[in-house]
RNA sequence: GCCGUUGUAGCUCAGUGGUAGAGCACUUCCUUGGUAAGGAAGAGGUCACGAGUUCAAAUCUCGUCAACGGCUCCA
């Protein structure tokens, strides 16, 4: 007999070799029918493989992260059995579970795939669920699954297996399919109800751009139809705040072909949005002891030549500009470090003057590849909210500490509550990818993990995600669908500030190196307001909203009141506008929610004779009349307090 | 850049080889109204662009451009 313990402390005994499943069984039948996955002492296990010693036990249902997991990983394994029966010829890479399903990664050989032949696969994959085919875990040495796969064909799970250690790799079968995996999976294929494959893909073999380009297959499964009906009215819902569609819709920004890909043009509300938002960090990181500054969007190409960047991305940037004068060549600039470079040398730094804060809204041009670009989240024309501050190296760590305030502050004020952070550190085992010496990198990476850990923040360790001078914290954020980007960063740079022989007198009257700290809080004005949108729908903060109110007269006779209303209004610094158009007022109300604008003020003859507007706020409906004054004071104080809050 | 998908009016979309369509938006007229779509008329398209097949191409083929979903990249 062993001993199950329960994650409530509890325990049981059970005849050695129960599995899982069985100690679900012995609880209830309703549980045995719900469960989908387990773990045995932390680690992840097949419902249906046995448990031979004393062993706590976690059992998992479909709401647990965990039972997902497997149920999408089977899922997968489900999927590329219904390919190999429909495509005898087919080879597998690999096919995991990930966030929302799960993909598996195909080489079709001359045969490619159509999103067309989706229908087929769905319902052959169906069909095999239904059979209720066991799923079978199996020890295998490594010369016999060399031997098995290489039998078959199967060049890219080999060239795994060839990778393993031998004792350690499994297999599981179910019906025909057998795939190299460590699983954990279903016992067998009869939960997976509903079915639904999702998108088609070019993906390179084990991620390598110089490697063969299978085609990855995404879909995703449910225990039941209703839960696949419900994904995929949430999706719809996601897709309603894509930025690209709102930013359309509320006349924010726009892109032209003629003027070309990547290059986004703010229309005149965007820009009002966006220009708020500058002067919302100015005003913090003016509090921070920051300095404003401005410099050329183009320099001589020997600023990059220093710095590194036009020896690791210029072939594959926007190409030099040339002149008149021969041999003059100048660079669109695609960062704004090199000016403040040289800005900090224009004059000797004692260790008095340090730290010295330079902030600038820099605009800079990157030749993304076309590929990438995607709405105003990655584009070649975007601006940096930059800032670099040069200090002394024994005030790194508390100017670190300051720039994670002013994101803190930020993500607050405009309600970004889940976001990641990462630490990006250099590849240990790519060194050659960075500049400057080991003790620089180290410095430098001691400094930002100890940063996170002074302000409790619980942060992603990443490799191979530094930049090629210096480690950096990224915060990143999800899009409507999940899509994470990277908005804030903060970066550690003892490189450039060698490179550009920036230095300052100590107090031993001695020249020392001061550090270099990059950062820019929003990351791109761009980004930042792709993500905004996102997160509100298009319904922002009222500091912040292009249009505060609208103004909707009852008839025609009303537009001049209107328009005395909304000067009354622009004196109090309250953006309203009016709609003066020959429509109803049931018209005019519709047209303006759907515009998200905050507050809609309607306007009639008992308005006009009391000097009052009657107030309807966005999806909340009619708030009564009040005098126009005690609007005006109403909204004043509501943006005072939103701004005080910062 | 690579794989896949898409491109018809300002927007959302019908239109499978035989004279380019609808709704909304727009313009004009009627209507002057009280809290989420008043009525009528009108204007608007080189069917992304370029070649080809055909008596005939929005429709079939090829190429280019752009957008979308991924991969790779992201100073």
């Amino acid at each position: 007999m062993i001993k199950i313990t329960f994650p409530d402390g509890s325990n049981r005994e059970y005849a050695a070799g129960v599995t899982p499943l069985q100690v679900a069984e012995s609880i209830s039948p309703r549980l045995a029918q719900d469960v989908l996955a387990a773990s045995i002492n932390g680690e992840e296990w097949d419902l249906s493989r046995p448990v031979n010693a004393d062993s706590s036990i976690k059992l998992f249902k479909w709401d647990d992260a965990e039972a997902k997991h497997a149920f999408w990983h089977s899922s997968a394994h489900l999927m590329a059995e219904a390919l190999q029966e429909l495509y005898p010829h087919i080879k597998f890479g690999i096919g995991p579970a990930i966030e929302n399903g799960f993909y598996y990664d195909v080489d079709s050989g001359d045969q490619p795939l159509r999103d067309s032949d989706f229908a087929n696969i769905e319902k052959k994959m169906l069909e095999l669920a239904a059979q209720k085919q066991e799923i079978v875990r199996q020890e295998i040495s490594k010369a016999d699954a060399l031997k098995l796969f290489g039998d078959r064909n199967e060049i890219y799970k080999t060239e795994l297996i060839s990778e393993l250690e031998d004792g350690t790799i499994t297999t599981y079968t179910q019906g025909s399919f057998t795939d190299l995996c460590r699983g954990p999976h279903l016992p067998n294929t009869s939960p997976i109800k509903a079915v639904k494959l999702m998108a088609l893909a070019g993906a390179y073999w084990r991620g390598d751009e110089k490697r063969k380009q299978l085609t990855r297959i995404y879909g995703i499964t449910f225990p039941k139809k209703k839960m696949l009906d419900e994904y995929l009215a949430l999706l719809e819902e996601a897709k309603k705040r894509d930025h690209r569609k709102i930013g359309k819709e509320l006349e924010l920004f726009a892109f032209s072909e003629a003027v070309g890909k990547g290059l986004p043009l703010w229309l005149p509300k965007g820009t009002a949005l966006r220009s708020r938002l500058e002067e919302f960090l100015k005003r913090i990181q003016k509090r921070f002891g920051y300095q404003q500054i401005m410099t050329p969007h183009i320099g001589l190409k020997g600023l990059w030549e220093t710095s590194g960047h036009w020896a690791k991305y210029g072939k594959d940037s926007f190409q030099p500009i040339l002149t008149p004068e021969e041999d003059e060549v100048f660079l669109m600039k695609p960062m704004n470090c090199p000016f403040h470079c040289e800005i900090y040398k224009t004059a000797p730094r004692s260790y008095k003057d340090l730290p010295l804060r330079y902030a600038e809204f820099g605009t800079v041009y990157r030749y993304e590849q076309s590929g990438e670009l995607h709405g105003l989240t990655r584009v070649r024309g975007f601006t940096q909210d930059d800032a670099h501050i040069f200090c002394r190296p024994d005030q790194l760590k508390e100017e670190f500490l300051k720039v994670m305030d002013i994101i803190f502050i930020i993500f607050n004020a405009l309600d970004f509550k889940n976001f990641e952070a990462q630490i990006s550190l250099r590849d240990p085992n790519n060194k050659e990818k960075y500049i400057g010496s080991d003790e620089v990198w180290e410095k430098s990476e001691r400094a930002i993990v100890e940063a996170c850990q002074e302000k409790g923040l619980n942060a992603r360790v990443e490799l191979g995600e530094a930049a090629f001078y210096g480690p950096k914290l990224d915060f990143m954020v999800k899009d409507a669908i999940g899509r994470r980007w990277q908005l804030g960063t903060i970066q550690v740079d003892y490189n450039l500030p060698e490179r550009f022989e920036l230095e300052y007198n100590g107090s031993d009257n001695q020249k020392h190196r001061p550090v270099m700290i990059h950062r820019a809080p929003f990351g791109s004005m761009e980004r930042f307001v792709a993500v905004l949108i996102e997160h509100t729908g298009g319904k922002f903060p009222l500091w912040l909203t292009p249009d505060q109110a609208v103004i909707l007269p009852i008839s025609e006779k009303f537009n001049d009141y209107a328009q005395q209303v909304a000067n009354e209004l622009a004196q109090q610094d309250i953006r309203a506008i009016v709609d003066d158009r020959n429509e109803k007022i049931g018209r005019k109300i519709r047209d303006n929610e759907l515009k998200r604008i905050p507050y809609l003020l309607i306007v009639g003859e008992k308005e006009a004779e009391n000097g009052e507007v009657s107030v309807r706020k966005q999806g909340e409906g009619d708030k009564g009349s009040v005098k126009v004054a005690d609007f005006a004071a109403e909204i004043s104080s509501e943006v005072e307090r939103q701004i005080t809050s910062w």
